[in-house]
DNA sequence: CGCCAACTTGATGGCTGTCAAGTCAGGTGG
DNA sequence: CCACCTGACTTGACAGCCATCAAGTTGGCG
């Protein structure tokens, strides 16, 4: 909508607050920004050589092309938890893909209100809001100590019109996120609190799946609030809607420790509508 | 809510009777479809001759990159108000440029639950959905007689490679859309019906504008239920908030004929997060 | 002129938000 | 090592917004 030019102070408030919780807030990121800067971890990072190449960039390519991408996506970031990979507003000079980690990102409204717009896991691409208008309109923020590689775009495009394979699957994956994004308003405007859980459980289990994680078992990284606030619920209603599944037997909560022991029920609540 | 009781077949039949009711549905669609084969209306294709070409794809361009671009983008399509440019599942093969009318996009869930994702007017692109899975993920219908620029996507991509002018705005033009999206998030997850309105309406005020019409009255191409699905609200509660703003003098409204007589209170109530 | 879809408006109820209190877990400092 | 403190979480009571159900009006079209 219109609505889209983020604030100028309250939220930001609540934003650091929740940083200094889940870390040592702007004070570590700079710390480490400057450590960095002293001695650049650039560790192993090559593409040809990552664990994740096939659910990540390098998808679908060639030996001799995958070469070409490792010179462009040459350098690594480690973040502490609670650390921002980057703000709203900050100039947009770089893709980063997830090495290893967990991510949300957050927009804000100028009244303050926010909303957690996405959490990213490993082999995921982080940035891609501000290709658009050449600096950042979310908060990228690690919700674990996480490591990134920077993807510099002026280069990516560079090789894009080099490599065709991988301007066509980097297409695919700007077209995956606008899908993505789809579904989630389809969630928030058609479910209910119980369907907008479920969905959100399965689609977690599904992407710890992929990445060789149990399906049924896992840590939630994020907050109750930050959970709501992706699924356009309050906290309280998250907290009470897990209740309500452990009481059913669909899942056991234990604080962020969840084990599905279910799922049946759970993907019913995706296919009906409604009870009656 | 969630109480979306529409079941497996109502909605179905909700769409099909929409498209009936505007067109003349799916059999005028293949009469037309019938009628390109035998003679192709190619009138003035050519984005260089295009009125739109500094808000469409072409932005930026030198004449002779436009040129370029003139044999990729050589036909067009028209389509009757309810015809159906593509259909969830079909087969993706071209982006759409809108070079006059209006569109709607909706996405449709496995139990019949759908949800409108998007209006687009004149310059906007359709059908960026397609490119992640090879085929359309949503629908996109004409809300009124419009007629369309197909863009092959794999000559597209030959030309963004190409180009660099024209690769770096069709990245923007992808990122502009996941930015939009981020903003109805926004919209769903945190506004109430009266902002989401006012969102709504400020946003098609705006959209208007860009393309030379008057900002304080348009013409809604969309019934109150659709603007209700895309807004995540019931259509009573699209009407009664119509309603109100006409009686607070915000607005006039008659049937779809919208005025705004008065912008600030409808721009205040985005700037608030609540009454208090 | 009659039909039908789109729309408006009213009455009622339910889901989820709000407010409030209390519990739990992890980290810090004595 | 333990007590304490803080933030995260849980649970309850209540209320409000919007959905639902229902009836009636309007406007376009055959």
């Amino acid at each position: 909508m219109g609505a889209s030019s983020e604030g100028q102070r309250c939220r930001n408030h609540d934003d650091g607050t929740l940083t200094q919780i889940k870390g040592s807030g702007d004070h570590g990121a700079k710390q480490n920004v400057i450590h960095l800067t002293i001695s650049p971890p650039k560790t192993s990072c090559a593409c040809s050589q990552c664990s994740l190449r096939e659910i990540c960039l390098p998808h679908g390519l060639s030996e001799k092309e995958i070469l070409k991408l490792d010179t462009t996506v040459a350098t690594r970031r480690r973040l502490k938890r609670g650390q921002h990979l980057y703000r709203a507003g900050e100039s947009f000079e770089a893709l980063y893909a997830i090495k290893t980690g967990f991510f949300k990102t957050d927009t804000l409204l100028e009244d303050g209100r926010d909303q957690v717009t996405g959490f990213q896991m490993a082999g995921e691409i982080l940035g891609m809001d501000g290709i658009s208008a050449e600096n950042h309109t979310c908060n990228a923020v690690a919700l674990e100590d996480s490591e990134v590689c920077i993807i510099p775009f002026a280069q990516l495009e560079n090789l894009l019109r080099e490599i065709q394979t991988l301007q066509h699957h980097f297409h695919q994956v700007m077209s995956r996120e606008i899908v993505r994004d789809h579904s989630i308003m389809m969630l928030l405007g058609t479910m209910r609190a119980e369907e907008r859980l479920a969905a959100f459980l399965l689609n977690l289990s599904q992407r710890f799946t992929a990445r060789g994680y149990s399906p049924q078992e896992f840590h939630l990284r994020m907050t109750r609030e930050e959970i709501g606030s992706y699924l356009g619920l309050k906290l309280e209603t998250v907290s009470r809607v897990f209740s309500r599944f452990q009481e059913e037997g669909f899942i056991s909560v234990q604080q962020k420790h969840i084990r599905i022991l279910n799922i049946a029920p759970l993907k019913q609540l995706l296919a009906h509508p409604q009870q009656p």
